[in-house]
RNA sequence: GGAGGGGUGGCCGAGCGGUUCAUGGCGGCGGUCUUGAAAACCGCUCUCCGGGCAACUGGAGCGUGGGUUCGAAUCCCACCCCCUCCGCCA
């Protein structure tokens, strides 16, 4: 959510921002809604103070005076009627400002779409393989490690199932990232709740404009996280941290739920995109200075992962337009697939700023008797699992259809081919 | 799910419907004293929304939301959460 004070002292900074993403504020209304709300507000407010007074004098007196508890009796209605007016101003004030998209960082590329993202750096060049690489739809199966028809046997379209050595090496993988995170990256490792609240997705953004991709349960009003972001963001809603314990770095490993109605169509080979996946997230809550800072680290972070498992990847920062609804500045980290001759997005790193802090009532005290003031959130994938297991895969097949474990992995797998 | 008890400021804990603008204590911060510290004493200690360049000033907040009243932490209703016991259960 964006200050309401920077969108009534600059609107046209506003508007201008939330062009270059693309998208647009109802800048215009907002302000109207907010002029007339203070209006309301100054004179319940003006009547509020006057009967405060009355009452302490008629506290005092033996014989209240007919004439000036009526008076009272019409004031107390009047605020009341002035109460309920503001309160369905607030709330479709509230409802327009939950619409609105963070604004960009200044450092961010203007941009239209994907091909104005930028390739900040590469890792290794991708071997040179002397025969055809295999997409991992081919090799799964053949290796019976991933299922395809009894996920949909189950679940219908956009479910697998991952088997024997298939559903060990994720697991390795998880436990790998997890204890990479937390040994050498010293974040606190975290189990939260994968079902939470409405007020935890409008907290993280993904409410009340994204809720046709996630999945709801009506009868308790409970909603499936799509990321560990969501219970992350949530852990200090409505909290005022202390400055010393900035910044707070946490790393959890969930499942994910999506509906994927927006890419309907899309990627609908192989275990790319399903509804259901696992992600290893890394999260910060910060001071406002030290942000951008942080988000390099939480690259680095990131990337550690590729290195480790020496996978062909790409950082890539993120153009104005293609910024997620939270972010002011975001870099994704592609991993290179041979078999589907494809980069993969297997993270994506953002500074919120405050705007997600802003939503969750998330502080902290700069100081001993400074103001408090909003932190700002980080996220990134560190990293999402079936893309990385697709990455393994294609990139470490052989020309017989086995695949050699990277050797990261062999602790965690206990084999080091699978064939 | 059933029965009983309870939710008050960072923590503990008072609070006959109107001198409570929430008593008191603990903790925290500042000061006096001290070679230093402790003790003692004094003062200060929350958040949000308005107005004002500012000093300052008005309003709101006692789990949440309604209601009664000129006036609600205090009375009434609903819901949420916590504790104890019972039931069920991996």
């Amino acid at each position: 959510m964006l200050n309401i004070e920077l969108i009534r002292r600059n609107p046209d900074f506003v508007k201008e921002s939330l062009a270059k993403r693309h998208d647009s504020a109802p800048v215009d209304e907002v302000l109207a809604m907010d002029e007339h709300r203070r209006k309301l507000l100054y004179e319940a407010e003006s009547l509020r103070a006057r009967r405060n007074e009355v009452s302490k004098r008629l506290a005092t007196m033996k014989d209240k005076p007919q004439d000036v508890i009526a008076e009272m009796r019409e004031a107390g209605d009047r605020i009341k009627t002035l109460e309920e007016e503001m309160k369905s101003l607030e709330k479709s004030l509230q409802e327009l400002l939950l619409q609105i998209p963070n604004i960009p960082d200044p450092s961010v590329p203007v941009g239209d779409g994907m091909e104005d993202n930028i390739v900040v750096r590469t890792g290794d060049e991708p071997k040179k393989l002397d025969f055809t690489p295999r997409p991992h739809w081919e090799l799964g199966e053949r290796l019976g490690i991933i299922d395809f028809e009894r996920g949909i046997k189950l679940s219908g379209s956009r479910f697998y199932i991952l088997k024997g050595k298939g559903a060990r090496l994720q697991r390795a993988v998880i436990a790998f990232m997890l204890d990479l995170h937390v040994k050498e990256h010293a974040y606190t490792e975290v189990y939260p709740p994968f079902m939470v609240k409405r007020e935890c997705m409008v907290g993280s953004g993904n409410l009340p404009k994204f809720g046709e991709n996630l999945y709801h349960d009506a009868e308790d009003d409970f909603w499936f996280i799509p990321t560990a972001e969501v219970p992350l963001t949530n852990l200090h809603r409505d909290e005022i941290l202390g400055a010393d314990v900035l910044p707070l770095k946490y790393v959890a490993y969930t499942p994910c739920f999506r509906r994927e109605k927006m890419s309907a169509g899309k990627d609908v080979r192989g275990i790319k995109r399903g509804h259901q996946f696992d992600k290893v997230e890394l999260y910060k809550f910060v001071t406002p200075e030290k942000s951008n800072e942080e988000l390099d680290k939480l690259v680095r972070d990131a990337e550690e992962v590729a290195r480790a498992l020496k996978i062909p990847y790409r950082i890539i920062q993120v153009c104005t337009a293609e910024l997620g609804f939270p972010s002011a500045k975001s870099y994704d980290l592609e991993m290179w697939a041979p078999g589907c001759g494809e980069w993969l997005e297997v993270s994506s790193c953002s500074n919120c700023t405050d705007f997600q802090a802003r939503r969750a009532n998330i502080r902290y005290r700069p100081g001993v008797g400074a103001k408090v003031e909003f932190v700002h959130t980080l996220n990134g994938s560190g990293l999402a699992l079936p893309r990385v297991v697709i990455a393994i895969l294609e990139n470490y097949q052989r020309s017989d259809g086995s695949i050699a474990v990277p050797e990261a992995l062999h602790p965690y797998t206990g084999f080091e081919v699978i064939n």
